[in-house]
DNA sequence: TACCTATAGTCAATGTCGTTGACTTCATGG
DNA sequence: CCATGAAGTCAACGACATTGACTATAGGTA
């Protein structure tokens, strides 16, 4: 009640913030800080404020508004996640499940972004690198350059699309995810068996929703997908010439 | 200025809404209304009352709170949608292909919900149905129950995720979308091709985001993968005996 | 050195949300 | 015929992003 008018847990006349002392740099780090530590849904220019000890408005100083702060924090941590671990092996298919955990990982480690990084295009180096190296791994891998394209972008869109879904998985609630988790093991098991043969005879079976096999299966899959193409690609060039 | 307090446009004491005039159907309806027409974001419940005529908050009266409104109106528009088109062809892999359709077609028709849409469980008929469906097409294809189960997760996780994933795309701003999509028809042919000579070679072949041969595309090469299956467990069966 | 000015940081205010608690109205049934 | 409580209303709150007016200050110029 006394004479500190804002939110300064100490006394004294909170003073401004020197010159200079802020650029994007130095709020992306508070930005990064922030949403490791609360998550997407933390990071409010009210919480970068208290974090930069600055009024929360600087910010629009840096940055035309919220969503060209998040697009720039995404590539940062993009950048720094996974930006020098694409080193080829050699091994087409190993190169592709490289750079699929890579991502999936990544996503898992920031779910809060993870819708966002797999819808938008940041056309940055770390996206050029990216999409280099699934492409020299598809020609590796026999395909012509029509379906190397082609699958490069079916391939990508699965990893990304699904490792988004797994990332909003974890964002939920502990209620939501517990109820859904229990669907699974529990409700699918008393189906009546005229209506429901298929899920009665196999419901002991069936995966819970975030079943760790699910994404490494999916890739295998595609991976075998991809080597059929090759192989009828090659066909058809014998059969060609 | 006159006597009307409230955001009426008409003049008149703005009656009060008859008793029991709402209800969950009623206020379901009218939030399918909205949603249709303005999309997920232009579902508040300012919007509502407008809608409806009454005051917001009357409809705490029926919903807890807006989640529970939401997942309802997901569960009602998915019955509506497609709970009755999923009737079984004989060929298997072309109901692969109709479920598959159903669901994109949904998701993209309410782009404002697929997120939600395809990270949570509703343990609910329609739910079910599609897993039975599902499952025993997998079953005809020559799947053995392990792998069934394990590709009918795999296969819906990548069937909602990816078109989740289109349908966020469809939910950007124009001028996001349109930067995204200049992106991999101009920037994209103009990197350097020492650095990037795959993309460089392969540049005028690159898809766009949301070209539309992507997702069918990904549900061949799925079934491909799960025929490359079938002939793999027969081959092992044969072997066994 | 003393002043100017562009710029960076601050602050108060606005508008949009979801949500809450205190009201008012009114159909029912004792 | 009044008491009860459920259904609709309303004002207010707190969180949020964003804006425009302000104020302090670093660096150049006279």
């Amino acid at each position: 009640m006394a004479a500190a008018k804002s939110a300064q847990s100490e006394a004294g006349p909170r003073k401004r913030r020197p010159r200079d002392s802020l650029s994007r740099a130095v709020i992306l780090a508070a930005a990064e800080q922030i949403a490791l530590r609360d998550g997407l849904e933390g990071l409010t220019f009210g919480a970068l404020g208290t974090e930069l000890q600055a009024h929360s408005t600087s910010i629009y100083r840096h940055f035309r508004d919220k969503d060209e702060l998040v697009l720039e924090l995404i590539d940062a941590l993009r950048a720094k996640s996974y930006g020098d671990q694409l080193v080829s092996t050699g091994d087409w298919r190993e190169d592709l499940r490289l750079i699929a955990t890579a991502i999936h990982e990544h996503y898992l480690r920031y779910p809060g972004f993870a819708q966002q990084m797999a819808a938008r295009t940041t056309r940055r180096p770390t996206e050029f690198h990216n999409v280099e190296f699934a492409l020299d791994a598809m020609r590796r891998a026999g395909l012509e350059d029509e379906d190397a394209t082609l699958c490069v972008r079916v391939f990508g869109n699965h990893v990304r699309a699904v490792s988004a879904m797994e990332a909003s998985l974890r964002m939920l609630d502990d209620e939501a995810r517990t109820m859904d988790e229990l669907a699974w093991t529990v409700e699918y098991r008393q189906l009546s068996a005229e209506e429901f043969p298929n899920i009665s005879r196999t419901s002991d079976k069936l995966l819970t929703v975030g079943d760790p096999r699910l994404f490494s299966e999916g890739v295998e899959m595609f991976l075998d997908s991809i080597e059929l193409r090759a192989k009828r690609a090659k066909a058809a060039r014998r059969k060609r010439s």
